[in-house]
DNA sequence: ACCTGAACACCGTTCAAGT
DNA sequence: ACCTGAACACCGTTCAAGT
């Protein structure tokens, strides 16, 4: 029995360590914190979930089930891997702190696999066979990966940049003043992302028609 | 004076905690640690440093300032685009720890000025100018630092993967089993790199003559 | 089976005290 | 100016003891 004469049990222990995680990130996760949260002695924790490295698997688990299901949209393959690229980012962006701790612990790659086979179906739709399905699939994997990574590093530290401006005049700046002014912006990150899976996509299932990418 | 008769210094302060970094990672970098290996008082330290924050802050600056001399090579702008991108992958990856915490503490993009330069130079010379230049740019910079993100992370973590082809003997796989075969092997990051950049930046800047890439 | 409190070995940091 | 040792407030974890 706790504080609240009601019985602990691992599940109110992972609701508990997730919403500390997704609130403040994983460094909040404190086990003294977390029995506060539960008003049960520390050790008690213990009982349930085994240590503090077990309940983070637990959690990233969680996140990777939550992950699974995966929908393309759209007429050619080519579009319907843009579209699987494009709610992949949305998904990964819904969950930042989670995700970084699968990322942190290697399982990426296993939450990814639903997304996987998403492309790879569209990649087959699209004549591409063995190696190269492969390469195909594994390119927009990594680049919508790796993209949201970048952009999260992005906002985490906005105030980071410092005066990207101040760095841009020289030579090339006085060539062409509006260079200088688009990177004392910040960029427009949707966009970047779109025209970036664009050329990916285009350049190994063929052209994605509906835009005039490059 | 510690054990060994010789002063403390700032300098050897750093010296010592860049080499716990990067042989071990930060998670090494205690101050108790790394007095031990200095051979004086913990607090010591903190008269030469600040604390441990500072201390890795000194770190990173170093790092970022490693990173500084990126050169172009090759033919046309878009095969110098390319160069930089591949070189830039090199550096990244000789200091996965300490480029971590740079990334952690959001100073990628610090880091990524001097290549940002010499990709700028690049898109000038291909004729893009203002927000076009800008976007090119910073498409291959998310792509390079967003692949190095992904592989570091499929490097630290080889067993995670729980039997990818086990996950793949579907009805895709029934129908091209060169494709689970690929899925089953590591993928050639090197050749996958290479792919994506190419596509990337010949999307933005035009084709890169020498290969035959899509 | 479930939970507690005391205890241990770690942290980073502060501060008065020494030289 | 440079360094020390004691002390404080945190960690995660173990374990004997309770019910």
């Amino acid at each position: 029995m706790n504080d609240r004469g009601s019985r602990l049990s691992k599940d109110a222990v992972l609701d508990a360590a997730a919403d500390l995680v997704r609130a403040q990130g994983p460094a909040a996760l404190t086990m003294r914190r977390l029995a506060g949260e539960l008003g049960c002695a520390v050790t008690a924790i213990y009982w349930h979930v085994g240590n503090r490295e077990a309940l983070l698997d637990e959690l990233v688990a969680r996140t990777v089930r939550e992950m699974g299901r995966i929908r393309a949209e759209g007429a050619t393959p080519a579009a319907r891997a843009e579209s699987v690229a494009l709610e992949l980012r949305r998904k990964l962006r819904a969950r930042p702190h989670l995700i970084a701790l699968v990322h942190e612990r290697g399982l990426t790659e296993r939450m990814m696999l639903p997304a996987q086979r998403a492309l790879a179906h569209e990649a087959h739709a699209a004549g591409l066979r063995g190696a190269a399905a492969a390469e195909a699939v594994r390119a927009v994997q990594f680049h919508v990966v790796g993209f949201v990574l970048v952009e999260r590093n992005r906002e985490r530290a906005p105030a980071q940049h410092p005066g990207e401006p101040d760095l841009w005049d020289d030579a090339t700046a006085e060539q062409d003043p509006g260079l200088a002014q688009a990177f004392a912006d910040p960029p427009d990150v949707d966009r970047l992302f779109r025209a970036t899976t664009r050329a990916v996509v285009a350049s190994l299932w063929g052209a994605v028609p509906g835009e005039g990418g490059a």
